[in-house]
Formats: structure tokens, sequence, C-alpha cells
DNA sequence: CCTTAACTTCACAAATTTCTGAAAGAAGCG
DNA sequence: CGCTTCTTTCAGAAATTTGTGAAGTTAAGG
């Protein structure tokens, strides 16, 4: 044993955050967001100021700037004042981002909009109208039961973390 | 009206098949990829040789190569030798495709590991292995739950089409 | 108010990704 | 078994994306 047992060994929480990030890039989600959002996944409180994560990371202000903005967009991570001062102080909710992640629905819905428009326009007594259609429906069947999923795993959570 | 009900206007076809395609860029597909499986969504038989993608959609066969080579990997296509000739046919089966979009599996199943080195080097006693733990079991939860929902899509897809 | 700390925006440089033409590689058909 | 047709691979050009420094904006604190 090296020291308490709440020691934050900087090396160990760096390569956790780059190693998760690494796997958020893997899945879409661009390099520098991928990272803030790991060095906050990983911090003791759930919260870092800008100057906090341009320094663990090493990216200029800017960066830190541009990444939250795109977190902030898709709902990963809140941003917070923090009263008497300047001090811009970004959250990840422990609840709020995976509701986020299921939360493709505004890319669903438009999904689902442009395979309207196809079905209409190819019409709906043709073979490729009907395969749309059936996608359609796939994706309006899904969107229904995720949003129970979701229930599901709220009681889930309730009674194993409280 | 114009001709007969199952009349295919390139034209129409072509917008839905760029607007459908910007879609899917959206949602993270590389544009090749995503522009070839709007093309096949909207054929009449849900196939189309390397020639005629590259006609229709005025990309070198190279550019179709690639971009089918993606799509078989993520299973959103499958490659059938045409008996007795040397085209190549891709197709997308109708149901294959949505299966393969709930199957980041692979990806989740990285991130879960991921989350599991985190909680164990950050230790599980701590606020942040705390969050990390909980977000594994979301991540456990999820894919335990997919699965179910996949299974009620399949059964309501029989009633409805058949 | 003026100063100063903190964040954001902007223009550009760097790195990466994407697509193409050309050449090489399979596989039917004579 | 060689010819021909189709597909893949490869190297490089073009386009896009990403991150930085520097200037600009906002708001706290004297």
């Amino acid at each position: 044993m090296t020291e308490s047992s709440t020691e934050r060994d900087p090396e160990s929480v760096s390569r956790f955050v780059e190693h998760f990030a690494a796997q958020l890039v893997e899945a879409g989600m661009p390099r520098m967001p991928s990272r803030v959002f790991g060095a906050l996944l990983a911090s003791d409180t759930g919260t870092l100021t800008s100057a906090e994560l341009g320094e663990q990371l090493r990216i200029s202000p800017a960066a830190v700037s541009g990444a939250v903005r795109y977190l902030a967009q898709v709902h990963m991570v809140s941003r917070e004042r923090e009263p008497g001062s300047r001090r811009e102080r970004y959250r990840v909710h422990s609840d709020q981002w995976y509701e986020a992640l299921t939360n493709r629905e505004a890319i669903i819905k438009r999904w689902e909009d442009a395979l309207r428009d196809g079905v209409a326009s190819l019409g709906a007594d043709t073979p490729a109208g009907r395969r749309l259609a059936e996608t359609l429906a796939f994706f309006e069947f899904i969107e229904r039961d995720v949003a129970e999923m979701m229930e599901r795993w709220r009681a889930y959570r309730e009674e194993r973390f409280g």
C-alpha cells in the first residue's frame, strides 16, 4: 500500500481518463470532448473548473471551451457559475448523462422524418417504399420502448444504489 | 400523375438517398458508407451491384469498395456473389441491419472494461469510484435489456408485417 | 468606473480523413 | 490457359477537422 485508501495517483487517473476517452472516440465522439468528459467522470466531486481541466489534460483554454460547448449541447455536462467568482464549473450529473446517451431522440426523429419522406416519394406500394416503412416502424417502436427501459433502469438503480 | 404507380423517378430517389445519408453522417457514420447504404435501402430489390452504385452515386469503384467494406464490417449489408458472374452484389436485409444498429455490443463491452479498470484503480470506496461503478451498472443493465427489447420488436413486427 | 480575471471567439496551422486514378489481383469464359 | 471483366489495393491530392495563440467579451472587485 502506498498511501491512504483515498489516494488519487494522478498517473492512474490519467490512465483511466485516456483509456475511457479512447473508447468514446471509437464510438464516434470527438477527441477533446471525450477526454474532458473522462476527466469529469473520474474527478472526486464530479465537477472541475476550466483551469483544472486545462492543466490536467494539457490543453489550451480554447480547447476546453470547445469541448465543453459540445458536451453541454448534448447534455452530458452542465455548467455552473460559482457564485461570487468568474470561475465556471462543469459538472457531470451521475444520472443526467446516460439519460443523454439514450437521448439520441433528436437524431432518431430526423431519421424518421427522412424515412417518412422516402415512403411518400417512392410510394408506399413499392418494394422500396415498404422497406422504408418497416424501418420507420422499427424506429417508432424503439423510441417508445427505450422510454420504458429507462423507467426500469431508474427502479433498478433506486434499489441497488439508493 | 406522371407515370405508372411504380415509377422510380431517379431524382426523387436521389433526393431521398442524399437526405437520409446526411442524417446518418450526422449520427457519426462516414459519408460514403452512408450514401451507399441509402441507395441500397431505396432500391427496389434491396440489392445493387458495385457498378450500379458507382453510377448512381457518381463515385469511383474504389469508393464503392471502401464503403462496402465498412458496411459489411458493421453488418449493415452482406455481400453476395452472383453465381456465374464476377459481379458482386450488395444486399441490405431488411431486418439484419437494425439488429446491427442495436449491436453496439462490442463497443459497450469495451466501455464496461474501461470502467471496471477505473473502479479498480481509483478504488471502489472513493467518490469517483462509486460514480464509475454506477455507470458500469447502467451499461450492464442496458445490455441485458436491449436484448429483450429486440425480442419484443420481432414479435411486434411479426404481427404487423407478417 | 477602471482593472483584472476568466472564458469565448476567430483565423490560421497542423494533422487526419476521404476520395480518386492507376495498377495489381481474382475469376468466369472461350 | 490466356483473355476479359470486375473488384481491390495503394499512393497521393484534396478536403475536412482539430487545436492553438491572440484578440475580444463579460463580469467581479476595488
